[in-house]
DNA sequence: TATACATTGTGATATAAAGCACACACTGCT
DNA sequence: AGCAGTGTGTGCTTTATATCACAATGTATA
C-alpha cells in the first residue's frame, strides 16, 4: 500500500475481497460490545479470540482500508468502530421496503433488530388484493404496481423479499426494475439478477441441510 | 480418487471442503424443481445456469462423492437428487428444539418451511418463568433445566436458538452440555463452542450491513 | 456399424484467501 | 534517557478454491 494513512478511496484502487467486507460487520459488533463494556483499547488478539479467528486475519482485513492501530497498544475501540461504520456506510439511515405481507413479512416488519442499526422499513407491498390497503404495524400495504413510484419518493435503497417462492422471481425483477441494488431474499430460491444488483439470501433450511451432513 | 463408483466413505478418506457441502443443498433444491417440472435429465450446464455458477464447479463438487452422470447426456434428475439427499443425511427426519419463545421463537415454530424438508420442531424451551408452562403452536414450553433430559428422550439433534443476545451464550452452552452438535443461531453474536459443535448463524442485519458497502 | 455430436470426470493450472514471522513503532518502567 | 515489553502492518509462504481443457464415454442418426 503506497499511501498508508489515507482511509479513503483505497478501496476503489484495489478491489477489496467480498469475504473481507462480510467480516467487517462482525468487527463492528464486537467493538460495540467492547465499547459499552467501558474498554477503550482492543488488540487484534482480543478481537480474534472473540470471533474465533486469527489476529493476523483481522489485521490484514483492516489493512485494506488504512492503518488504524498503534503498535504496542492496539486499536482505539471508539475510533475503529466509527471508521468501520463509515467504510460500510453505516453512518446513516437506510430505507427499506418489504414485499410480501404474509406471516413472514409481518414478522420481519415487527422485528426490532433493524431500526437500532439504522435500517428503517418504511414501505410494505403485496401482490394479493386481499392484503393491499390494510395497515400492518403502522405500514399501509401497497400494491406492487406502486413500487417504482414509492422507491423514488421515499428514497428506498433496500428491498426485502418475503413472498412465497412462486412469486419471488417476479418480485425481484420488479425491484430491479425499480432501481433497487440491494436485496435481502427470504424466499428459498437463487434468483437471477443482472450484474450490479446484490442479493443476500436468508434461508434457515439451507443452513440446516448442510449441517446434517456432519451429524449423519 | 481411487474407488470411483463407490459413494460411501469417500468423504471419510478425503475430507470434503465445507464450501462444497454448503452448495449441495442448492443442487438438491434445483433438482427438486426440475423433477416436478417433469424433466428427467439435467446437465451441469443447466444446473449451473440456474445457480449462476460454472458447470465445471458443479462437476467437481459432485466428483467428491462419486460418478453420477453419463457422458453425452447429463445427470438423471431423480437419481442425483436421491443420492445427494442421502449424502447430506436428508433421507430421514431430524428432531429439533427451539430455545426462546419470544416473538422470534414463535415465528420460527410456526414457519411452515421446516417440516416438508424433514425438520421437526418437537420441543420448546425458555429461560423465563413467565412463559414456561404455556402451550405455543401445540408445543408445551419447558424450562431450560429440562433440556438435557428432553434431548435424550426425544432424540433431538438440532438446537435452534432464538433467545435475546444476553442469554444466547449460556443457552448455547446448555445445548452443548446436552450433547447437541448442530445449532442454528438467530441471536446476533458469534458464540464460542467447543470443536466438533457446528453453529450456523441467521442474521439479516449482518447481511444488510455488508451490502451497504456496495451502495454507499 | 460407422459417424457426428454432446457432456462427463479429472489432472493440471490459475486464482484467491489465510497464515506466518519479523521489522518497526509505540508504551511504560526504572 | 535507555531498555524491556507489546502489538501493529505487511512481504512472503502456504493452503484452499475455482477454472481450464481435453480424453473418455456415452447418445443419436443414418
Amino acid at each position: 500500500m503506497t499511501t498508508p494513512n489515507n482511509t479513503d478511496n483505497l478501496s476503489s484502487e484495489f478491489p477489496v475481497p467480498e469475504v473481507v467486507i462480510q467480516r467487517l460487520p462482525l468487527y463492528v459488533r464486537v467493538l460495540t460490545q467492547y465499547s459499552s463494556a467501558g474498554e477503550e483499547v482492543i488488540s487484534s488478539e482480543q478481537l480474534g479470540s472473540r470471533l474465533q479467528m486469527t489476529p493476523a486475519q483481522i489485521r490484514k482485513d483492516l489493512s485494506y482500508f488504512g492503518r488504524f492501530g498503534k503498535q504496542g497498544r492496539g486499536y482505539d475501540v471508539a475510533m475503529l468502530e466509527h471508521q468501520l461504520r463509515e467504510i460500510l456506510g453505516l453512518d446513516r439511515t437506510w430505507n427499506a421496503a418489504v414485499i410480501g405481507m404474509g406471516r413472514l413479512g409481518r414478522a420481519v416488519v415487527s422485528y426490532p433488530g433493524f431500526a437500532p442499526e439504522g435500517f428503517k422499513i418504511c414501505a410494505a407491498f403485496d401482490t394479493s388484493n386481499a392484503i393491499v390497503g390494510k395497515t400492518i404495524s403502522g405500514l399501509h400495504v401497497q400494491s406492487i404496481s406502486q413500487l417504482t413510484e414509492s422507491v423514488k419518493e421515499l428514497d428506498i435503497k433496500i428491498g426485502i423479499v418475503t413472498v412465497p417462492i412462486d412469486h419471488a422471481q417476479e418480485v425481484i425483477d420488479a425491484l430491479v426494475e425499480a432501481g433497487i441494488k440491494s436485496i435481502l431474499n427470504y424466499a428459498p430460491l437463487s434468483p437471477k439478477v443482472p450484474e450490479g444488483v446484490m442479493v443476500r439470501g436468508i434461508d434457515p433450511v439451507l443452513s440446516l441441510q448442510s449441517m446434517t451432513y456432519y451429524i449423519r
